[in-house]
DNA sequence: CGTGCCAGGTGCCTT
DNA sequence: AAGGCACTTGGCACG
């Protein structure tokens, strides 16, 4: 049987790592992907319709496309254009094989909210399961890493600043810093590590309208970010309230 | 040679569809890449690490991954968890690939803003070579449904409701509807297709803030969604707005 | 192209 | 679990 001894011929070249099935049996290849969901990444390469249906619901036309299945439950159905899969089933879903007349049937559960994919697979042309490695990601420039260098050196907003607190917690969200000037005024700081838009802008005062409200003092409020767009910039002043270049790095 | 036998096999089982290739030479890989790079989605297991840099910056270690490259210059990089790529790079980057020292090298850019990926393969599994299908997804379920659905039968809202505008300009932002009331009030309506969140109702205060400053009557604003969070609720009616539940379907 | 905003957003963290 | 928010958010529609 060709189908074993290729399968023989990969495994011994590519070690336990990959295995690949050239257009397989749906009914033999069943029963590997279900002894394999829990420990490898499977990846099929199908002709498949699929149907969603959960917050939303969707209808993915019979096409050639890119399945993967990951040990934690997600499940991603790619096409050949762009960075988001078609259909997807984020980490924790419940994933099920099984056989229909010819197709392999592809199901994933998931429960809060309660979403369901089915894919049918009419033709698999190769399937591939890989144990894969996990994590090493290390990630600078966050809005985080943001917020504690300013924190560290607030001179970067202006002289004679002073951090007081970091996620103020308000009854209207969380004040990113929240510090002092040199003359006692109460400052709101609202961070972005990229071009502030008028989301920033409106997050902000409702912030200060807040502090205005409560604290019994002059109360300022700053968007830091390396840009602001047009329309924010107009609009934080018809608030009066300030813009500050900070370029991290 | 083995290598050439194998792919000459699987071309005539897989037809055009499917290329694979185990544990290839990485600089005959090359050459097969480029040729395939604008119309295949190229599919690699392999020993790698990734360095990015753009908006932020970041190290991916050395380990088993699953890059994606497909022809409109996606890049993905997946390990054995998560929905999203350890490192990615959107459509429209380019892409090129190049030889170093027994390494696949894989470089992705982008220019606005400007980004790059670069990628080392120190050992290559399997390579996997697949002209997808693209598009054929139809989906139900989202916010301009549920907008257009009210504009037609607004009693969803209230009895006696008259959508005006639908995606009405304002300087801060775009009213997802505008209607009158059966006493000729104005009616800003947020629509939200899931929960509406504290976000939801700054927009909503924005808006009707605008409304009350321009237009020379009394200005009412409704958030309608199936569910609103407990806190949105709060503020909501402490600015003396309304929440309709609406449920689309 | 920038600006605004929805998304089946996802992921992370806190209550 | 629900809430709040950043994200290399991505994607789209519009001026």
């Amino acid at each position: 049987m060709i189908f074993l001894s290729l399968n023989d011929f990969i495994e011994a070249t590519n070690g336990p790592k990959c295995r690949v099935f050239e257009n397989p049996d749906p009914k033999e290849l069943i029963e590997v992907l279900k002894k394999l969901k829990t420990s490898h990444v499977i990846t099929i390469f199908a002709l498949c319709d699929a149907f969603y249906k959960g917050r939303a619901q969707s209808t993915l036309d019979k096409g050639e496309r890119l399945i993967i299945i990951k040990p934690d439950g997600t499940l991603l159905i790619h096409d050949s254009r762009s960075r988001e899969p078609k259909n997807w089933q984020p980490p924790g879903s419940i994933i099920t094989f099984s056989y229909n007349n010819g197709s392999l049937l592809i199901k994933s559960k998931r429960y809060n909210p309660r979403e369901e994919i089915r894919i049918t697979c009419y033709t698999l042309y190769v399937v591939i399961t890989a144990r894969l490695g996990r994590g090493g990601l290390s990630l600078e420039g966050s809005e985080k890493e943001m917020a504690e260098i300013i924190n560290k050196n607030p001179s970067l907003i202006e002289e004679g600043l002073r951090i007081v607190k970091r996620e103020a917690k308000t009854p209207y969200g969380y004040v990113d810093l929240l510090g002092e000037d040199a003359k006692g005024r109460l400052v709101v700081i609202e961070l972005k590590r990229g071009i502030a838009q008028i989301n920033a802008v409106y997050q902000l005062v409702r912030y200060v309208e807040y502090f205005r409200s409560t604290a019994r003092r002059e109360v300022r409020g700053i968007i830091a970010a390396p840009k602001i767009s047009k329309n924010a910039m107009l609009i934080l002043k018809r608030y009066g309230l300030e813009y500050k270049r900070v370029k991290i790095r």
